[in-house]
DNA sequence: CTATGACCGGACATCACGTCCGGAAATTAC
DNA sequence: GTAATTTCCGGACGTGATGTCCGGTCATAG
């Protein structure tokens, strides 16, 4: 329950420096490692130099924390791979999902306990899945057009096609910026290119057993 | 401390009535769609009617119940898997996943607790980490067994392709067994297989662009 | 009949959460 | 400079879940 006692009323300006302060800690314990499930009100802000109470004056709980940390950064990788077409070839989507793996490294930690955390809060699992959804409606449209075209396999599913490339590139994205090398990065987005093209959108005609 | 000279025959051949109820419970509770992080030992102990204490005197803590559980389905999806060869083509890699899918969506729930708990507790993560870790190191000897025959593409980065494979196709997996309908299972499934095959393993030697 | 082991039903101590206040300190208004 | 307002501190509460302990009941094996 939200408190209504103290009302931030005219802080129009900069953002408290004790929330700033807060947010900043958040993100420094999630980068050494902390995962967020077991990091207590009391230990954040401790690490923020901060009252315990000052912390609820805040944020309502540790859920509001992570969507406000969420929100700083919605740099949507949407938009850098839905910019991307066919007809532009693999080379172009490679480079497109290289932007991606970059955005995600950079906020690695947050990404770390966004995942952490939809598994169990439907807030957090809400927020997830709207950004993903993006990409899943996306997807398949794009996938549609091009069978419609001709250029895809017509016997290609594209909902299960979809599924695999969507959730599971992202699955994929998110374990390379945690355990993969920095200097893999391009490789790495290379290999997520070249899968998806040749394994759906240009699968071979021929299935020759 | 157990009496030697009493045989406790009548103990050894089935487990106690509470712990199989208390197991059975949970199973209950998470099929119904419980998460496994808000459900209270309390609310387990009276779903398997049964006194809370005794709960603790079979398991350590939920912790403990869940890793229980787990090994219940460690009939492990890896032998299946690992049986086939990329001479047997396609087609059966098809069939050896729609195997994979059946048992995964056998034990949906617990595998759906498992992936929840994994994200922040270091035990059930590891135990997940080992049997993925089979996989990965699997895919990986296979691939490069496939490319010092020039049967698959020297360019291909095994490593970056085998995350895409193994973490992006067990998301899928577990994505497909929560929302998916059951009458798809064959069509993911060879959707999966079509991916791996033409997009990794069999990926065209000519880059054209 | 007796001892044993499984289970019950509470009582505890502990701990994190979220709420609420009173007062100090700093900022803004007058 | 003084007064009013906002921000923060520090701590007290109530609540609810955890894990431990123990006395007591009951069925059963010897």
């Amino acid at each position: 329950m939200p408190s209504i006692t103290r009302r931030r009323t005219a802080n129009v300006g900069r953002p408290t420096s004790a929330e700033a302060e807060i947010l900043a800690a958040t993100q420094r314990l999630l980068i050494n490692g902390a995962n967020f499930t077991e990091l207590g009100v009391q230990q954040i802000s401790t690490e923020a130099g901060v009252a315990r109470s000052t912390f609820y004056s805040h944020f309502r709980d540790k859920i509001d924390l992570l969507m406000r940390l969420a929100t700083e950064l919605m740099t949507s990788s949407f938009d850098v791979t839905s910019a991307w077409d066919p007809s532009d070839g693999v080379e172009r989507l490679a480079d497109a999902f290289l932007q991606v793996v970059k955005v995600y490294r950079k906020h690695a930690a947050v990404r770390r306990a966004l995942a952490e955390v939809a598994t169990y809060d439907a807030t957090v699992r809400d927020f997830l899945s709207a950004e993903l959804n993006q990409f899943t409606d996306w997807t398949i449209a794009v996938l549609r057009a091009e069978q419609d075209a001709g250029r895809t396999r017509a016997d290609l599913d594209p909902v299960s096609a979809t599924r695999m490339i969507v959730m599971g590139g992202e699955r994929a994205l998110v374990d390379h910026v945690t355990a993969g090398d920095p200097g893999s990065d391009a490789a790495f987005a290379r290999e997520l290119a070249l899968t998806w093209w040749y394994g759906v959108y240009r699968r071979p005609a021929d299935y020759s057993k």
